[in-house]
DNA sequence: AACATAGATCAACTAGAATTGATTTAAGAC
DNA sequence: GTCTTAAATCAATTCTAGTTGATCTATGTT
């Protein structure tokens, strides 16, 4: 399997960040992005915050997870999903240096 | 909250963040906004390196516009685009709140 | 004026992603 | 064992977003 934990910063690529950006660009993921930024919950109780169907939860928590933005891990019945922090850095890491291209000169059109 | 390093970025609501976050989630557009990293460049320019059809790539630079991602400027017939980072900073900022969030959970959030 | 070109816009079509409701799997509880 | 509940999965449908080719507008050229 993979090798996590190796490196600390490890470069993104443009497709992973694609992966990333189009998970978080969903009304309803970003509302369990934000409603997990306040710790870890079980899915019931995202299900009842949120008021949600259960398979439409699920459908968009099998998504973020698949994108890397969330962790899960089992506890009797319950599973409880929470933030990678990890993932919204290495996204940010990706932004930045977009953003430092910016300063580059233009070229002339023709 | 004065912010000496980062100024005139007010902070981003999720709305805004989302239109963000979806502009940039679709791979032709994401090759729009890398081909913009190296300067502003006119939709010919664009068009060729790219090879696309023009009005995919018009309804493309469309949105990345309509998203605030890119500004554009008249000079005869050509039409040129631009990144403007301010937008993708905005972005990162949204991010860092978020991520700032799960470093202190009551909860914890791993 | 007529013509040519850059780019936006539009309507019809296509593809992909989200929703729905039912079913399935797995972990307690009895 | 059966029953119940948490959560995932699936097939069918619905929606939304992207593509296509044609048309339109504006600018510059002759």
């Amino acid at each position: 399997m993979a090798d996590p934990g190796a490196v600390a910063s490890p470069p993104i690529q443009s497709d992973q960040a694609r992966a990333l950006l189009k998970a978080l660009a969903e009304p309803l993921r970003l509302q369990v992005i934000e409603a997990l930024g306040g710790g870890e919950r079980c899915v019931c109780d995202l299900t009842a915050d949120l008021g949600l169907a259960q398979s439409k939860l699920s459908f968009h928590l099998k998504v973020l997870k698949e994108a890397g933005l969330l962790a899960d891990r089992q506890e009797g019945r319950w599973i409880y999903y929470s933030l990678r922090s990890e993932a919204i850095e290495q996204l940010r890491g990706w932004l930045a240096e977009l953003a430092a291209q910016c300063g580059r000169p233009a070229i002339a059109c023709k």
